[in-house]
DNA sequence: GTCTATAGAGTGATAGAC
DNA sequence: GTCTATCACTCTATAGAC
C-alpha cells in the first residue's frame, strides 16, 4: 500500500470520526492530506469506497483480534472472559475506526454493507457459540442467545463512544469492569423468563439499520 | 400545535429514521406530506430546527416516562427495576424517535446539541443517584458510577436498533430480560476492582459526540 | 501520480404572489 | 397558509494536461 494512500486513509478516519461522513467532503480530505481531491480519486473510486475500505479493514483486524485472543484459552468462562477483554481493548484502542464502524453504516451502498454486516454477523456468532456452550455446560444460566449476544458486545463496544485516553481508568481497568458485569449477568441472570420457547430467535433483526 | 405541523414532524420522523438525517431532503419531507417545500418554513425556520424539535419532544417526553414509573415506588432495588422498566419500554415503543436521538446529534447546532445533552445528563442523574444509593445501602456491589450508568443506559437503549414490534419476544419480555441482567450485574459484579480511587470519575466523557 | 478546470446535479433557504 | 420561481451555494466526480 502506497503511502498516500495510507495517508487519505487515516485522514478520513479522523475527519469521519470528527465530523461524520456526509459532513465530510472530499475537499476536506484533500486538504487534510495537502493534495488536490482530484488526486484522491486516483486511489479511491469514491468517497463510498472510502468508507467501505475503513470498515472492511476494522472488520478484518477485529475478528483477527478476537481469533488471536481465544486461541490457547480452554474453557467456556476463560474464554467469554478473554472474549470480551477482546473486544473491549480493541474498541477502546482503535477507538475512532470503531466509533465509525459504529455509526456510518448507513453510507455504504447495498453490496458493501451486505459484506460488512456478513463480517458482523461472522464475529458475532463467535459469541454466540460460546453464550451457548456455557449454558449447555450449566456454566452460565439459560437465556436467549441472540438477546444476550447483542447486549454484551452493544455493552463493551459503547466504550468507543465515551472512552478518553487521557482519562482516570485504563483500558484494562475498563474491560476488567465489564467482564465482571458480563459475568455476573451470565452466570445468575435467569435470562429464560421472558423467553419460555427456547432459545432460536425467529423473528428479531441483527443489530442493523432500519 | 397544528395538524400540518404534527403531519410534518412525523414524516420527518419516519424518514431520518429510515434514511438518516443528512440523507433527508427537505424536499423529500415536504414530498412525503404532500406539500411543497417552501411551505416547511412556515412552520420551522431550518431543517436543523425541525430535528431539534424532533429530539426536545422525546426527551421530554422519556424524563416524564420515568418520573412517572417511580413515582410511588420505594427501596432502591424496586426502584432500579421500574426505572430500567421504564427506560426499556419506551425506547422500544418510540423506537424511530429514540433512534434518532441517539445517531443524529451531529445535526444539531452548538446551542441545542447543548439543550439536548444537558436533558439527556438529568436524565442519567437519575439513574446514577440509584446506584449511588444502592451501593451506600449494600443493596449494590461498589462500582464506578458513572461507567455502571452509562453500560445500563446503552444496554436498554441499544432495543432500539434491532427491535422488531412483529419479532418474537414482547415489549415487556425484553425489559424483563434486561431488568435480570442488570441486577445480577450491580448486586453481584464487584464493580470497584478497576476503580480503587473512588467512585467520583474524573476524565471520562459523557456518552457524547467526539 | 498529481495538477487545473469544470461539468452536472442537488441542496437549504428566500421572495413575493395569492 | 400555501404556492411558484429562483437564488446562491456545495457537492461528487470526470476530463485532460503535464
Amino acid at each position: 500500500m502506497s503511502s498516500t494512500r495510507e495517508t487519505i486513509q487515516l485522514a478520513a478516519i479522523e475527519l469521519f470520526h470528527r465530523k461524520g461522513y456526509f459532513a465530510t467532503s472530499i475537499s476536506d480530505i484533500a486538504l487534510a492530506c495537502d493534495i488536490q481531491k482530484s488526486g484522491l480519486y486516483y486511489y479511491f473510486a469514491s468517497k463510498e469506497e472510502l468508507l467501505f475500505r475503513i470498515l472492511e479493514t476494522t472488520m478484518t483486524d477485529l475478528m483477527r483480534s478476537l481469533q488471536d485472543s481465544l486461541q490457547a484459552v480452554s474453557g467456556v468462562e476463560a474464554r467469554m472472559r478473554a472474549a470480551v477483554r477482546s473486544h473491549v481493548g480493541f474498541h477502546l484502542n482503535r477507538q475512532k475506526e470503531n466509533f465509525i464502524a459504529n455509526s456510518e453504516l448507513r453510507g455504504l451502498n447495498p453490496e458493501h454493507l451486505e459484506a460488512i454486516v456478513a463480517m458482523r454477523d461472522a464475529y458475532e456468532k463467535t459469541f454466540q457459540v460460546l453464550i451457548r456452550q456455557g449454558s449447555e455446560e450449566g456454566v452460565f444460566a439459560p437465556g436467549d442467545i441472540k438477546i444476550l449476544s447483542y447486549a454484551i458486545l452493544t455493552l463493551c463496544t459503547s466504550g468507543a463512544f465515551w472512552f478518553k485516553p487521557s482519562g482516570r481508568l485504563s483500558v484494562g481497568a475498563i474491560a476488567a469492569i465489564y467482564e465482571r458485569f458480563i459475568i455476573s449477568g451470565l452466570k445468575d441472570g435467569d435470562m429464560n423468563q421472558g423467553s419460555p420457547g427456547g432459545n432460536h430467535p425467529r423473528g428479531d433483526a441483527p443489530a442493523s439499520l432500519p
